[in-house]
RNA sequence: CGGGGCGUGGCGCAGCCUGGUAGCGCACUUGCUUUGGGAGCAAGGAGUCGGAGGUUCAAAUCCUCUCGCCCCGACCA
């Protein structure tokens, strides 16, 4: 391919719209354009990245069994209605009406088709298990899109489901997927990390992420890891083992009001009353729907929501807000405690749960409670784990190591579905026992923009992006430094016909440009190998070769030139 | 949705406070020179100042409304 052949835009400022080191870059570097918030042209670079990553994908997902089909974007509403995630997903749906003023979904997510696909057409378990798959633009209105195609409002997508006659089908078909998943991501250069997620509104039985782990502001995520043991899991699913000690024997001693005036936060109190921040207890309230909830949680703790919304069955949770407070605990917001509390539910975390004596708000402003007790003080309703893990403390699953906390971008998940789809979609096959049973399912996705735009974030320095060979929009640049001399000009094509001969992705640099240009340009966009052609190499009857992820730079002799050239290849990552 | 910021040739920005000829750098076109890390000189083209309304002799500039974009937060298949 010579240059002047392609489009390849590049800019020497960095775009007022971009705040990332990737999302910088790549539109920098002439691989995409912002067409409106959270929504991208590719340009011929990026698609042949995307080419790439969705072909590696493509193959591990062959190679683990799955066939690749291709379902419709535009969907009716009457598919998500059935599920019952019409309502859940919400406004996070991109909806429609066509012009007979009927719903419809563009799809951010495919389990409701595929599910009524699988329902029409399977009938016996001899036909299982199934898994189908397709590459496909998503939709999603987030709420404010952000970062390139870290948080878009349309992206391609691989989307993955699999289909069993019971859960030790499941297990099967789940870890193919997370095996094809490792591949894939190692093939596109990443150490990628799988961490425990929670299910969120996909439903279902257990749920990994797989994190690619940067150490910029790309990492959206919090992930833990035990520094002792296999355990990972993001921060809306980790856990950790408390230090909280049992006190539920203890001699409970009176509840005693407190004057605590003007101490509204957790801080102001544990200075006034000279306590330590875990002898306080915080009750937080929440509007969960149409309900309000109270939740009760150490004072040094911060609560994880997500934890608190799985746990109350909510569509929507907020923090009420502070007339709500007022009107609920009929006192100033800060003094909000679980005594006396009416039409609310209290959920405890299991740390409340043990502990004896505590302070609570007084819902009288000004007024704290010491020495509550769970029980004798308030009605308890749950008792569940609530805590936001932070790091440091202690693993769940070897309760030796601590766990530690690195920074994340999501390239992958997998879901175990069980039946929730098959169920509310009334999808069933026939089992060896002539029974009826609903498919239980699986479904896994890659963002495949992301991707790309994670290894961008993951793989540069200072001059560029640095691709890993097997992503790389080319592989290798050769940069003629002056294309107008005869000279070498020639040598320029003859290389770089021998390259294309043996196969490989070549780009000549072509341009009536500058050497400067070229190679800022080239360093920019990232080829991971570049062949320099020049005067100063020429005089000793050789050309270069300048490796982009080391620096290190090789002569050779002009003759074998392009053996020489397609061996260092070969041998880069 | 709440908070903050920004809309001026293709891109990055100045001008706005204090109203009066729309400017700079890059990019682009032509010519000459130059040619191993974003060249120089010369000439040239390109802008409804996001949109609507208002104030004024006069609006990029002041006022009102509106649309879009970016950042923080909530949200996240």
């Amino acid at each position: 391919m010579r240059w002047t052949q392609i489009y390849i835009p590049t800019l020497r400022e960095d775009p007022a719209e971009a705040e990332l080191i990737s999302h910088k870059l790549l539109l920098r570097a002439g691989f995409m354009r912002k067409v409106t918030a959270g929504v991208y042209n590719y340009l011929p670079l990026m698609q042949r990245v995307l080419h790439k990553i969705s072909n590696i994908t493509r193959e591990e997902m062959n190679r683990a069994g799955a066939l690749e089909v291709t379902m419709p974007v535009l969907h009716p509403a009457e598919v998500w209605q059935a599920s019952g995630r019409w309502d859940v997903v919400g406004k996070e749906q991109m909806r429609l009406k066509d012009r007979h003023q009927r719903d419809l979904v563009l799809g951010g997510t495919h389990e409701e088709i595929i599910t009524t696909l699988i329902k029409g057409e399977l009938r016996s378990y001899r036909q299982l298990p199934l898994n189908m798959y397709q590459i496909q633009v998503k939709f999603r209105d987030e709420i404010r899109p952000r970062f390139g195609l870290m948080r878009g409002r349309e992206f391609i997508m691989k989307d993955a489901y699999s289909f069993d006659r019971d859960e030790e089908g499941l297990k099967i078909a789940y870890q193919k997927m997370v095996d094809a998943y490792f591949r894939i991501f190692r093939r596109c250069g990443f150490d990628i990390r799988k961490v425990e997620s929670d299910t969120g509104q996909m439903g279902g039985t257990g749920a990994h992420e797989f994190m690619v782990v940067v150490d910029t502001e790309g990492g959206e995520n919090t992930i833990f890891y035990c520094d002792k043991c296999e355990y990972a899991a993001n921060q809306d699913k980790a856990t950790f083992i408390s230090d909280q000690p049992d006190e539920r024997e203890n001699e409970k001693l009176p509840l005693e009001e407190v004057h605590t005036p003007d101490r509204k936060t957790i801080e102001e109190v544990t200075d006034f009353l000279k306590l330590p921040a875990e002898r306080l207890v915080k009750t937080l309230l929440y509007r969960a729907d149409d309900q309000i909830v109270a939740a009760l949680i150490r004072g040094d703790r911060q609560i994880n929501e997500i934890k608190l919304k799985n746990e109350s069955g909510c569509l929507e949770l907020e923090m009420a807000d502070a007339p709500t407070v007022q009107s609920i605990t009929g006192s100033e917001v800060g003094f909000a405690g679980p005594c006396d509390l009416k039409r609310v539910k209290f959920f405890l975390d299991e740390e409340v749960s043990k502990m004896a004596n505590f302070v609570t708000g007084a819902n009288k402003t000004d007024y704290h409670y010491k020495n509550v007790n769970a029980g004798r003080d308030f009605r308890v309703d749950h008792i569940t784990d609530l805590k936001l893990a932070e790091g440091g403390e202690r693993c769940p699953h070897c309760e030796k190591g601590s766990l530690k906390t690195d920074r994340g971008i999501e390239v992958g998940n997998t879901f175990m579905l069980g039946t929730k789809y098959s169920e509310a979609l009334k999808a069933y096959f026939v089992d060896a026992d002539g029974k009826d049973k609903p498919f239980v399912m699986g479904s896994y996705g890659v963002g495949i923009t992301r991707t790309a735009q994670a290894v961008a974030e993951r793989f540069n320095d200072k001059y560029g992006i640095i691709w890993p060979k097997s992503i790389a929009p080319f592989g290798i640049v050769i940069t003629p430094t002056n294309y107008q001399d005869e000279k070498l000009k020639e040598i320029a094509d003859q290389i770089h016909g021998e390259l294309e001969k043996k196969g490989l992705e070549v780009i000549l640099d072509d341009r009536d440009e500058r050497a400067g240009v070229k190679f800022n340009d080239a360093d920019l966009i990232g080829f991971p190998l570049r062949v320099t052609v020049g005067e100063r190499g020429l005089a000793k009857g050789q050309v270069e070769v300048k490796v982009r992820r080391t620096g290190e730079v090789t002569s050779m002799d002009l003759d074998p030139a392009a053996d020489k050239i397609a061996e260092i290849y070969d041998r880069i990552d």
